[in-house]
DNA sequence: GTCTATACCACGATAGAC
DNA sequence: GTCTATCGTGGTATAGAC
């Protein structure tokens, strides 16, 4: 019965708290963060203006909730689904293309998910993680961190030979690649300067951006010496197309 | 004389403007974009709060002003270079290391400019890159659409087995990795979670980046059947190790 | 044409009444 | 927990001095 109230309690303060969160949500989507203002949100939730500091602090405190809310989950699932695939695996050192899919699957999931923000959330999520402002990399990288050491170690294992240091710049190089991906859509045309390309299909997308980053991790050390290649005399280039 | 006199006055009006540019390009820098006022720059350049909109017309557009200053000149170096390239190689299409060299030496000659603004700059383009402010990608997908036309038909001519709509894709993913890794630093700490790495030697960061993007460029295509996998029960995940 | 002073309005944040 | 009133600061717009 004191569960039930507390359960009663807790709900009705939640309710303010969520319609906060959701509306939130939908205008950070649409958009972002800093076009998006205080007052928008909460009338869009139909509370008061300070409401979002009494619940969530700050502004930025209440993005990072948004964030929480559904990066949390996803991220549980990650290490869930690498966790399987090791146990299945009994030993034996996965292959990159499993590695990638253990992080691809739930973002994909989610992006299908339309009460989950569908793939709109997923653009956020991408913006973040580029976002230039310190207070959302102190999040990510803090919050996210843990997810990311075993991922780093599942790869460690799949690619012996690569130095540490080597994986580190190139799971760096795999997360640009993919943050870049998820946040985009209009940078295309910078790219295919025609049509905008159908974002509509991210399952495609994720298996086109896949064999990329397989082929990125896999490849061949660079060759530190020799630095700064004069544009002048010397191309002699690698194995030609 | 008219002359001479015509760039009296031009270069009259050109100081303000560009003590402006300077502090702008120092602030922004920095702090970043938004978390930097107007005041401080107008202060900073020892000029009227006002001057900024009579010179630039709105923040967003002395941004814009503050990135063309550098990027022009390092855009137009990039295309002589690939032009050289081919010229030197007479109709043989150029490795995909040639290709990413002609982008990234010009990159690394700005790196190391101290009085272009260094690597700092570079990190500023790269948060350019990545900022999901609309006016942003709108102004370099217009600005520099044309160089990167000219790099896609390179990299078509050396890869003619991708088809263009793929090779649009990898070249998104190649300029996610690649503005990420330029704006980068702090996140690293989300890989490498101990040491910040070694930011100081851009060559040797982009001497690592390429290996990546090569082997990514020239990756196996993507099997677009056997859609979504299903986290429950069938894994049977990927060709494994 | 250039530059200045100044006012404007929206923003995030906060204090205090209920 | 919720609301109103208000603060300081941000980018912006303009009228007018040189």
């Amino acid at each position: 019965m004191s569960m039930l109230q507390l359960r009663l309690v807790d709900s009705k303060s939640s309710v303010t708290k969520e319609k906060i969160l959701d509306a939130a949500e939908a205008l950070f989507m649409e958009h972002g963060f800093e076009a998006t203002g205080l007052r928008q949100i909460t009338t869009g939730a139909g509370v008061n203006l300070a409401a979002v500091h009494y619940h969530f602090g700050s502004k930025e405190e209440l993005l990072q909730a948004v964030l929480t809310r559904r990066l949390d989950p996803m991220n549980q699932e990650r290490l869930a689904l690498l966790d399987q695939l090791e146990n299945d695996a009994r030993g034996k050192p996965l292959t990159c293309e499993a590695i990638i899919g253990a992080m691809f699957i739930p973002a994909l999931k989610l992006a299908r998910d339309k009460a989950r923000g569908g793939k709109n959330f997923l653009r956020l999520i991408g913006r973040a993680y580029a976002d230039p402002a310190p207070f959302i990399r102190q999040f990510l990288s803090h919050q996210y961190a843990p997810m990311i050491a075993f991922f780093k170690a599942a790869f460690g294992r799949t690619l012996p030979h690569l130095p540490a240091k080597e994986l580190s710049w190139r799971l760096h190089f795999l997360m640009g690649a993919l943050s870049y991906t998820l946040a985009g859509t209009d940078v295309l045309k910078l790219i295919s300067a025609l049509n905008p390309i159908a974002t509509d299909n991210d399952e495609l997308l994720l298996r086109r951006l896949g064999p990329f980053l397989v082929a990125g991790l896999q490849a061949p050390l660079a060759d530190l010496s020799e630095l700064t290649a004069r544009p002048k005399s010397g191309r002699r280039g690698v194995r030609s197309a």
